[in-house]
DNA sequence: ATAATGCTTTGAGCGCACTCCAAGTCAAGC
DNA sequence: GCTTGACTTGGAGTGCGCTCAAAGCATTAT
């Protein structure tokens, strides 16, 4: 699979593929004879690991360390276990900071509803 | 209250304090005659409110949007109205994107729980 | 063979959200 | 009155995560 069809695939950009397989957020990908980037499983399966991994908001520098410990082989699961756990532990937190959020806003808008319908907002500080 | 006692309370540094007034994500701060900073209530609500959607990672953006019309007055409730709906709805997809990642990860780790085990990891893509 | 297209690398640039710095002002204690 | 320390402003600098640009090589269509 070249790029180009990657990119169309995960709506990432060939820029940011590129970049990802630069900072080594993903292994390096398989190439062709000539140099040129030819996707395989494998390197897609990578690449769809850091799309959903960035979309929680983890940092690249997170996926980079797991990398890095994969490709060092059997001997770092332990580590991997460890950052993982870290990992999902931040996204627990940071779930939680915005389902607090979700719920302010809740009541904001029921708020908001009320004022559009009687043209005066109940007081509360903003 | 003078900054600093603020940026105590709420963890967050007097510098950012200052930007956050600046740009307007909270409204002017009420000042001393020498125009030194001293946050009532209100001030602090903003703060508090300001500080609990940056946690939730909504953009600077919108928070100065929804200052902005909070001081156009009552014929702004209905874009109030708006603009918070839709924040509340990039929360939620995010919310699920956490989620997603999470379930991910998970799995990832009970996977790394036994490699640690067995000395083994069962065979998966990355 | 040539032109067009698409890939390659390296390195610079950008937007966001701060964060730091310089230079100056103010307020409290000695 | 003078020093100390916290405050003020305006503007520059930083880190992250891309994003773009330049210059060159590869592949395909004519």
């Amino acid at each position: 699979m070249t790029i180009k069809e990657v990119s169309e695939k995960f709506g990432i950009s060939q820029d940011t593929l590129r970049y990802y397989e630069r900072v080594g957020m993903i292994p390096p990908v398989t190439r062709s004879s000539g140099g040129i980037r030819n996707y395989q499983e494998e390197d897609l399966g990578w690449v769809e690991l850091a799309k959903c991994m960035r979309n929680a908001g983890l940092p690249v520098e997170a996926m980079i360390e797991y990398v890095k410990l994969t490709q060092e082989g059997d001997s770092t699961f332990a580590a991997r276990l460890q950052l993982l756990t870290e990992q999902r532990e931040a996204l627990l937190e940071q779930k939680e900071k915005i389902a607090a959020t979700i719920k302010r806003l809740d009541h904001k808008i029921r708020r908001y509803e009320d004022a559009v319908k009687t043209g005066v907002l109940s007081w509360e500080n903003n």
